[in-house]
RNA sequence: GGGCGCAUAGCUCAGCUGGUUAGAGCGCACGGUUCACAUCCGUGAGGUCAGGGGUUCAAGUCCCUUUGCGCCCA
């Protein structure tokens, strides 16, 4: 085997040749086998790979290369996002540097240009998942501006018109003047800001006046009333009179209502329904007039009078110092308040009155609370169930009109009637009949589509031999964020429309930070591009360490030094392999492993671990506990297989007989098998090439069966006895290391008072040799220590180490005096869980057993330090 | 205001099935180029598991509470 893993030239190899051969598709499992459906969250089709979609493309490909090697039919569905408001926004920014507007090159030219920007940059992405080694099925690839998915988009939207459930009206939305566009609640992130709190004086008939406090002054041109709390003492008499609104000189009443906090600010409110959700509530409530005073993009509209082509900032400033012209004003103050920005590009969200279209949502979160509540769904972390459950419980229909040109556009046909231009709407897969029908502008809400996405993918609405196989699909893995945005449409649209839930199982990752906890940002600097670090240490160490550095549900702080530690893994594992391969000199190999009943110690000892790590990795994948299963594999092979098994198998491969050699060959080869299968899932580059080295029966480890536990090998003897030994090594590198600095190169000889360990100790002496350079063993028939030596007690079992004058008795004498104290300790607890009655009474068998077995051996240990004692330090 | 999460070694994190003397990586100290691996090997130092209370034969782990930090929703 080459010395190293060339991941660079290996990873782009080993990818064409799996993809090439179809294993990538469910179609190479057998006919009748179990389906395993993954959809990939699609990513936007101009973004580009950032760990985020590492993580989430290392957990998914684990997911499905860990069932296809279960035997199922695997279908891992790739596809992207059109992502409306990303994608526009990132095209509009390139007409902008030409000094143009989406409005100048109009809405067909500019579809034109994007769609071509779409397929200039829309391959990345999916190249650069490829990298990572994602095994997804390329040929049934989607894009959500697909014409089948759109046909799903417009089928969907017409069906829910059908129903009832979708109407066109209009409401106060959050809306996006920069975009202008309306957007959802969900896209709008709302942030502690310093701002202004400004006091004046509200104009009242008879020449009084009533002191109003606000952040946004320029809203007062849109005032239809002044509110007071119905009890407030101080504006009793006010309510019912009419004020008038500062430059305008509008009259609007003063009104009371329980709403108002007496505490806040003056305690008067002004009311601006058009341009605030809870002032909004209140007219209505109040039967207020609402009057509009934006434009569009926010500057102000004929109503504001004097004001109006304003921007709403300089407005804001412009007003305020007319009315402190004219004397109304009275102070400002600095002030916290809520600001709500666009998800995208953060500007300040303004409330809007404008005409929009809305889903019902009370019907369809119904049925998707029942499928979580019922568990025909699981949420996994558990504890993002209630997170669900209370969004649904609370949700508001959902605004899917946006003021966009990158999308689906509404089905919908208006026609003027009685002099209103929407009076006449058409809802339908075709337009409609007849003259003066106008085509609805607007496009839907991005998650519209993607809320399909689980069987819009399929072929749905037609009945397709793929939806009626793989659908519904099996676990939908993505992160928290999107557990509203996109998980919750998904059950909600599922349900509604298939009847099925989309998914039985909602695997939540977390965000990827940096190593300090600190999210990644261009302007601290701490971004980490997962496509450096592939060219640095390949795909498989990446993906390691993501999968490996958190527990499920919870962020991940990527630490660079464990992605670096995690090509030192994989590094360890290929040497391991080399020198396993290495030895295998003849070709009359037998696969798999020998009969327990044929192995030796060493042997039975990893089989055992092996097999107690093929238990415990089942378990922990069965709970979707990936990242510790990693890092029990890895531990397995770091600290028990290649210090331990492999060392000590030099002995039956260079001096042992033929057979011995070949049990101890077989043995390296299957661990190693397994551990390749156990790990492929994680790293499936290194693992793939690892094994094409080692003999193995089949083609490819990605079709390679997943490791069973097999129960024979599970030997708690072989464990213990084994430990007896590793622990005399350990005693021994103890004396040389620190004890006694003896030149690591200096064989040395060891007498031995085998205790009950006499059996193991004569045939397995030669460990010592090859594990500490202990060369030459006597074992005493008598258990008399031997003169000034050093000595380690494991068990009932002392090892001494005759070094003449070399021997300090103090050391010597501290350290056993160290040890008895900590035997003493134990041999306290112990006993004392023992002498408690209700422990013994109470405890599970075995436990109390094994309690029993530990103070026996530590009381033989006991002894043996006290004995020594007794000769060396009276 | 409501909900959730986190707090374990100097740093970053495991330790979701209660059960030996609480682990890993990095860092630190000491020692190592003999045939798998210096991308490594060996040994070691370092933790009252945030504080308090409770359940239990047994608590880092389960429950309550306090403190600090973070996130989500309103």
């Amino acid at each position: 085997m080459p010395k190293n893993f060339d991941f660079a030239e290996a990873e782009k190899r080993l990818y064409e040749w799996w993809d090439s051969q179809g294993w990538f598709r469910p179609e190479c499992a057998d006919e009748n086998a179990e389906t395993f459906v993954i959809s990939m969250p699609p990513p936007n089709v101009t973004g580009s790979l950032h760990v985020g979609h590492a993580l989430c493309t290392a957990i998914e490909d684990l997911m499905t290369r860990y069932e296809r090697m279960r035997g199922k039919a695997a279908l891992w569905l790739p596809g992207t996002d059109h992502a409306g408001i990303a994608t526009q926004l990132q095209v509009e920014k390139s007409l902008n540097e030409e000094g143009l507007t989406r409005f100048d090159i109009g809405r067909e030219a500019f579809l034109e240009r994007t769609w071509r920007w779409k397929e200039e940059k829309g391959g990345t992405i999916i190249k650069q998942l490829r990298r990572l080694g994602a095994s997804c099925d390329w040929t049934r690839e989607r894009f959500t501006l697909d014409e089948g998915l759109s046909e799903a988009v417009q089928e969907v939207f017409v069906r829910l018109w059908e129903q009832g459930l979708i109407y066109r009206g209009p409401r106060l939305v959050n809306w996006s003047p920069g975009l202008r566009t309306a957007v959802s609640d969900l896209e709008v992130e709302r942030a502690e800001e310093k701002s202004t709190l400004y006091y004046f004086n509200y104009p009242v008939e008879g020449g009084d006046s009533i002191p109003v406090a606000t952040t946004r002054p320029e809203t007062i041109l849109g005032d239809t009333a002044v509110c007071v709390h119905p009890e407030d003492p101080r504006y009793q008499h006010l309510i019912g009179k009419k004020a008038y609104v500062p430059m305008l000189n509008r009259e609007i009443p003063i009104i009371a209502d329980d709403y108002v906090d007496l505490e806040f600010g003056t305690g008067a409110l002004k009311i601006t329904p058009a341009h605030d959700f809870n002032d909004y509530d209140i007219a209505m409530r109040h039967g207020l007039e609402v009057i509009n005073i934006l434009n569009k993009d926010a500057t102000i509209n004929d109503d504001g009078g004097q004001y109006a082509g304003l921007d709403r900032f300089v407005c804001r400033q412009q007003l305020w110092a007319d009315m402190e012209a004219a004397g109304l004003t009275i102070k400002t103050e600095a002030h916290q308040m809520t600001v709500p920005r666009s998800q995208r590009g953060g500007e300040i969200i303004e409330p809007l009155l404008s005409d929009q279209w809305f889903v019902k949502m009370d019907a369809i979160a119904q049925k998707a609370l029942d499928a979580v509540r019922n568990g025909d769904i699981k949420i996994v972390p558990e504890r993002f169930e209630k997170v669900y459950y209370h969004w649904l419980e609370n949700i508001q229909d959902w605004c899917v009109s946006r003021q966009l040109w990158w999308g689906h556009r509404i089905p919908a046909w208006y026609r003027e009637k009685d002099g209103d231009p929407y009076g006449e709407i058409y809802v339908g897969r075709t337009a409609p009949e007849g003259d003066g029908w106008r085509e609805e502008e607007d496009v839907l809400d991005t998650w519209f589509s993607s809320g399909l996405w689980p069987f819009s993918t399929l072929g749905w609405p037609d009945d397709t031999p793929d939806l009626r196989r793989y659908y519904p699909t099996d676990i939908m893995e993505t992160g928290h964020d999107i557990l509203f945005f996109w998980v919750a449409r998904m059950i909600m649209m599922g349900l509604w429309f298939t009847d099925k839930p989309p998914f039985h199982t909602v695997y939540l990752h977390g965000l990827v930070r940096d190593k300090d906890g600190r999210k990644f940002s261009k302007t601290i600097g701490n971004v980490i591009d997962p496509l450096v670090m592939i060219e640095q240490y390949g795909a498989d160490p990446l993906r390691f360490a993501l999968v490996t550095s958190g527990t499920p549900g919870n962020d991940v702080n990527l630490d660079m030094e464990w992605v670096e530690n995690s090509w030192n893994f994989i590094n360890k594992v290929w040497q391991a392999t080399s020198f396993t391969v290495g030895n295998l000199d003849d070709d009359t190999f037998e696969l798999g492993a020998p009969a327990h009943d044929a192995l030796d110690l060493p042997a039975r000892w990893v089989m055992s671990r092996l097999n107690r790590l093929i238990k415990n990795v089942q378990y922990l994948f069965d709970t979707y506990q990936y990242g510790e299963a990693g890092r029990n594999i890895r531990g397995f092979l770091w600290d028990e297989f290649a210090p331990w098994y492999l060392e000590i198998s030099k002995h039956a491969l260079y001096n042992g007989t033929p057979e011995e050699r070949n049990l101890a060959r077989r043995v390296l080869v299957h661990v190693l098998d397994t551990c390749l299968r156990l790990l492929h899932p994680f790293m499936p580059f290194a693992t793939e090439e690892m094994w094409q080295h080692l003999p193995h029966d089949g083609e490819t480890l990605m079709l390679a069966k997943w490791p069973q536990v097999d129960a024979t090998y599970i030997d708690a003897d072989a464990e213990s006895q084994m430990e007896i030994l590793m622990g005399l090594v350990r005693g021994v590198r103890d004396i040389r290391n620190n004890q006694y600095k003896i030149d690591p190169a200096k064989k040395l000889s060891a007498v031995i008072a085998p205790g009950s360990h006499r059996d193991n100790i004569a045939r397995y002496h030669y460990i010592f040799g090859r594990l500490c350079n202990v060369h030459e063993i006597n074992i005493l028939d008598n258990d008399a220590a031997p003169d000034k030596s050093a000595s380690t007690i494991v068990s009932d079992a002392t090892l001494y180490i005759p070094i003449a004058d070399m021997v300090d008795f103090e050391v010597e004498c501290a350290r056993l005096t160290k040890e008895q104290e900590s035997i003493t300790a134990q041999i306290n607890k112990t006993q004392g869980m023992l002498n408690n009655d209700k422990f013994v009474d109470k405890a599970p068998p075995d436990v109390v057993q094994r309690e029993r077995d530990r103070l026996r051996d530590l009381q033989a240990s006991a002894a043996r330090v006290a004995e020594r004692l007794a000769e060396l330090c009276q």
